[in-house]
RNA sequence: GGACCGGUAGCUCAGCUGGAUAGAGCAGCUGCCUUCUAAGCAGCAGGUCCCAGGUUCGAAUCCUGGUCGGUUCACCA
């Protein structure tokens, strides 16, 4: 148990005893003591005075005074700041949490609790290479995994490749076209590479050949389009030119990328590459050879990119494979009369009553659309694994869908309903704004790897240390340091916030990053060098002296990390790790570095008597640990030496 | 227009189950390497917590209204 638990419990028996009422121990509200007062944690009494009918502070004096007497070996010492009832916590407390837990190498680590959780995440589309908002994804749905692990679950790390449909048959096309046969080896690129280049070059032709349309739909020549499109076309160009409309910026705008979108359809190789697909449907001998090759190009690629960023999956799906599921989920559901047809033969259902919309779930001509797939893949994925919970980590401009996507789940009484989490993130934005492949402003991963690992080795060479280093050690700590700086900097922020990349300033090593974190645990394991450290012989020490304000300090921040995994977990945000873990690294730094009259007054080389040495040897130990569990669950190793 | 998300220091972000004088990092300025790693430490400066009401002993935090920004409401995925 916490000490933050035992507080509280204790002053759930104490209100009790002293007042008669009974209030749950989650709800007593306790902070950390701020610095400028004495004691570690504080109790909130306001609450209590309801019933006390006493003032804040004679309420406070009465509870301390009554938690001191009644827990003596948890509460020393109290003092009360108007309704701030501030705990003094009996060091022995301290110094026996050390001792049990200083070697533990399995620090903060649950019992598996028998709940099984499936994470989704990565799910790339294979017609292009990952880029930065791809990483934010990956980094978090690894680092959701490694926290609900910690915390005792199951965890199925999933991902479903998004292999098939118009976007990959661009890329065919383009690479049929103007190709000339290349590939991966004959290229020297990159498989994802290749493929993400093809389909750069079929938008530039695709945008060549839209031009000329656009130019004559404006001047009312609309011969470039036919049927349904012609009248859309028609409608938008006159509500273009009403005069309300430009006034509105707004509207106009969007006319125009109306238009634009209904001029793309038109081109050549717009409808060339949709006869692909057809072809592709149809199994297409030449088209699904070709389809193999150059996806196997790009999983060569994504297998590097997964590889170096220590990503791993334990269960691949693939839309190939389950675009056409969730057809017999819509036959169920209109049989139980969840579902409805229209004239036309298309199938809905009316969430108009949940707030929501009509959603469309088969076509007129019964194919299927993404929604319609993704109710099927839910249904596969638990008739798989028979999760408790299944997670999916995907931008957060899905939220309608997925909101929906439970919802008809719920309405169709599938199992699988109530354990749908939409873990939803913000995009990755530069500072002129989103990302656009199709503008070609996206930071490509592969490249932003590079950049940070040769920052990384510029850092090392330029510290001087390290002489002794092999090239291969060499190579492994600048991996370690360029891909540990760019998971924090994804990682350290809320999830769902949208954040800022700026690549002219690049991704810092200094202050609030990984590089701080490494450095702060490498010192500690120099320092543990330094004295010849051997943990399984501490472990029967535990110190009986008091202990020094930084000390004290050090080890509650350390038994704080198991509430904070908790929190990361109920958060579902591994920034909270991060900013912990920061803190962590930050303490120890200030306890290493306190001086007083020009000496280190927390020296463990230097320790004052050999009691202190080993107390200090001890939190050491303990600190190491437990900031290399806590990168650990971020994705990021921590060095030895740096 | 409806729904959802966000607005905290020059910049990037914590804090949001209501609690003490709102915190970090970066950038700027001062100091600190003959003693355990200076990728560090100590300090200075920097605030209309978007605005206005409300609830409360107490509001950055909760409620209402407004405002600005983003996303979404496709027979695209």
């Amino acid at each position: 148990m916490s000490v933050v638990q035992s507080i509280r419990s204790a002053a759930a028996a104490a209100i009790k005893a002293l007042y008669n009422q009974e209030i749950p121990a989650k709800d007593i509200a306790i902070n950390t003591t701020k610095p400028e007062f004495e004691g570690e944690y504080t109790i909130l009494v306001f609450p209590f005075t309801k019933f006390s009918r006493l003032k804040p502070e004679e309420t406070g004096e009465k509870l301390g005074q009554y938690l001191k007497e009644h827990n003596p070996d948890l509460v020393a010492g109290f003092n009360v700041i108007k309704g701030f009832l501030n705990l003094h916590i009996e060091e022995r407390y301290w110094t026996a949490y050390l001792q049990q837990h200083f070697n533990n190498r399995n620090i903060g680590i649950k019992p598996a609790n028998g709940k099984k959780v499936m994470v989704e995440y990565s799910s790339p589309n294979t017609n292009k290479p990952l880029h930065l908002g791809h990483l934010r994804n990956n980094f978090l749905g690894y680092s959701i995994s490694e926290i609900l692990k910690a915390n005792g679950y199951e965890v199925i790390k999933a991902n479903l490749v998004n292999d098939r449909g118009i976007h990959i048959c661009k890329s065919m096309l383009a690479w049929q076209l103007f190709a000339h046969g290349d590939t991966p080896q004959t290229t020297g690129i990159k498989g994802d590479h290749l493929v993400g280049d093809y389909y750069v070059k079929f938008e530039t032709i695709l945008k060549e050949q839209a031009e000329p349309i656009i130019a004559r739909a404006l001047e009312n020549d609309f011969k470039d389009f036919t049927g349904a499109d012609l009248e859309k076309i028609q409608k938008l160009v006159t509500a273009m030119h009403k005069p309300e409309v430009q006034q509105d910026k707004d509207k106009l705008e969007k006319i125009n990328d109306d238009i634009k979108e209904l001029a793309r359809k038109q081109t050549e190789i717009m409808q060339q590459a949709k006869i692909m697909l057809q072809q592709w449907e149809a199994g297409n001998h030449e088209v699904r050879s070709l389809w193999n090759t150059m996806n196997s190009w790009v999983y060569e690629g994504f297998d590097q990119t997964y590889k170096r960023l220590g990503i791993d999956f334990d269960k691949m799906y693939y839309e190939s494979q389950t675009y056409l599921l969730g057809k017999d989920l819509v036959e169920e559901g209109l049989a139980k009369g969840v579902l409805f047809k229209k004239e036309d033969n298309s199938v809905w259902i009316d969430l108009t009553a949940d707030g929501l919309d009509e959603k469309l779930l088969l076509r007129g001509d019964g194919t299927s659309v993404y929604m319609t797939q993704d109710l099927g893949t839910a249904r596969l994925k638990y008739d798989d694994f028979h999760m408790d919970q299944s997670i999916y980590v995907v931008a957060d401009e899905q939220n309608y869908h997925f909101k929906v996507l439970q919802l008809i789940l719920k309405k169709l009484q599938e199992p699988c309903a109530d354990g749908i989490f939409h873990l939803s993130y913000g995009m990755v934005e530069l500072p002129h704004g989103r990302m656009k492949s199709r503008e070609g402003t996206v930071v490509d991963a592969d490249d932003m790897i590079d950049e940070m690992i040769s920052t990384a080795a510029e850092q090392t060479n330029a510290s001087g240390k390290l002489k002794d280093f092999g090239e291969d050690e060499l190579t492994l700590l600048h991996e370690m340091i360029g891909l540990g700086a760019m998971k924090f900097f994804l990682l350290r922020v809320d999830p769902k916030k949208r954040m800022i990349f700026n690549p002219e300033e690049s991704i810092d090593l200094h202050g609030f990053t990984s590089t701080f974190v490494q450095y702060a645990h490498a010192r500690i394991k120099s320092i543990l060098r330094e004295v010849a450290a051997d943990a399984d012989k501490l472990e029967g020490y535990c110190h009986k002296g008091s202990l020094m304000p930084m000390e004290k300090e050090i080890i509650v921040l350390n038994e704080q990390f198991e509430s904070v995994l908790e929190e990361a977990q109920k958060e579902m945000s591994p920034s909270v790790i991060a900013n912990y873990v920061f803190r962590l690294a930050q303490q120890f730094n200030s306890f290493y570095a306190e001086k007083v009259e020009g000496k280190y007054i927390y020296s463990i080389v230097n320790a004052e008597s050999e009691e202190s040495q080993k107390l200090r040897t001890q939190i050491a130990i303990l600190t190491a640990r437990t900031i290399a569990r806590s990168m650990k669950l971020l994705g990021i190793d921590v060095p030895e030496r740096m």
